[in-house]
RNA sequence: CGCGGAGUGGAGCAGUUCGGUAGCUCGUCGGGCUCAUAACCCGAAGGUCGUAGGUUCAAAUCCUGCCUCCGCAA
């Protein structure tokens, strides 16, 4: 069960050593430019290799439950595993496959820290070094199970969310795998997590990446590489996508200010960060330098919170 | 029919309001300077202005259809 890119490496792996009998993922929903209808990738990638695909609107009350609660009666799973699907199982869903553990989740981070929905993007945003994969059981709260196996990697200085949840989900796939065979062993150990450690990582709210350059360099470069920050110039959007801390000092000129100085440069509250890669309103992702050859850098050059001035 | 932006030499942009010689910053190529260079100087090549029609003496520019790309909102 999983619907997003990340889930994809373990399915493909999963695949590759496994019998699959059913794919479980979030049904076409309406997306980007006209509202078309769109399939996740999940599902492009199963029916590519012909494996059935169920995509229930619910799984815990409704029409659509029902439906699943007899599939998944008829298809009698051994073992369930289950990467960001976006749904919560319902404990009849838990309680089904017939080996022990049942349902085995992928988790993008080192648990019990950073349970929730967006634990690689708050990872980044909160400037840790150092984040992993646990795979877990899954139980009643929401990554709240015993942990079967984990697997730690470090964030690089300027990794962005988007570059670690690509190399996080190639890592799910492996401790997956990694898992399987301990199970297979028969050699499995669970450990419970310890609940005084545990952080939560609610969604993320689009608010968050409306930049506040006031903040010290740590923050707004943290935030850009987390949720790609942006902030208006000459009212119109501009989205950073990939930033360097340097050690310059912030003299005069205002908070958000660009400064072209053999390179992009912005003025955050403390330090300066260089600007490697953003995207003008209406534009593509370009390097810093390929902007710098189109648009003029003049002291006028702020990037704002607002729209209007 | 969700809202909006954009397609101009290889890259990033200006020019479109108000039709009248295709521009800028780079890159590329050739030459020069230099111990040397991604620096500096001189020169050159490279564009059916996304596409198909329409209006016009004349269209990158105005009108219409289509294609492609992007942001927002969900």
């Amino acid at each position: 069960m999983g619907t997003p890119e990340f889930a994809v490496p373990c399915l493909r792996e999963l695949l590759r050593t496994e019998e699959v009998a059913a794919v479980f993922t979030k049904p076409d929903k309406p997306k980007g430019r006209g509202n078309k209808m769109q399939p996740s990738p999940v599902k492009v990638f199963a029916q590519s290799h012909n494996i059935p695909v169920y995509e229930p609107r619910s799984l815990k009350s409704g029409e659509d439950a029902e439906k699943a609660y007899e599939l998944l009666k008829n298809i009698a799973p051994d073992l369930i595993i289950v990467a960001a699907y976006g749904q919560i199982l319902p404990e009849w869903i838990l309680e089904l496959p017939a080996l022990s553990p049942k349902c085995i989740n992928l988790h993008g981070s080192l648990l019990p820290k950073y349970r929730g929905a967006a634990p690689i993007e708050r990872a980044v945003m909160e400037g840790e070094t150092e984040t992993g994969i646990t795979a877990m059981v899954m139980a009643k709260g929401v990554d709240t199970g015993d942990m079967l196996l984990t697997e730690k990697t470090l964030i690089g200085i300027d990794e962005t969310a988007f570059e670690l949840r690509q190399r996080l989900s190639e890592i799910a796939a492996k401790t997956m795998l990694k898992t399987l065979d301990i199970l297979k062993s028969g050699s499995l150990k669970r450990d419970i997590q310890i609940e005084t450690d545990a952080t939560f990582a609610p969604m993320i709210d689009k608010g968050l990446s409306l930049i506040n350059f006031s903040d010290l360099s740590d923050t707004v470069h943290n935030v850009i590489r987390a949720v790609s920050g942006y902030g208006f110039l000459d009212g119109k959007r501009l989205k950073l996508f990939r930033t360097h801390k340097t050690n310059i000092p912030v003299k005069d000129g205002k908070p958000g200010q660009l400064i072209s100085d053999n390179g992009l440069y912005i003025n955050c509250g403390d330090y300066r960060l260089q600007i490697l890669e953003l995207q003008p309103e209406g534009g593509k992702r370009i390097k810093a330098d390929d902007f710098l050859r189109g648009h003029k850098i003049t002291s006028e050059s702020v990037l704002r919170r607002e729209q209007n001035e």
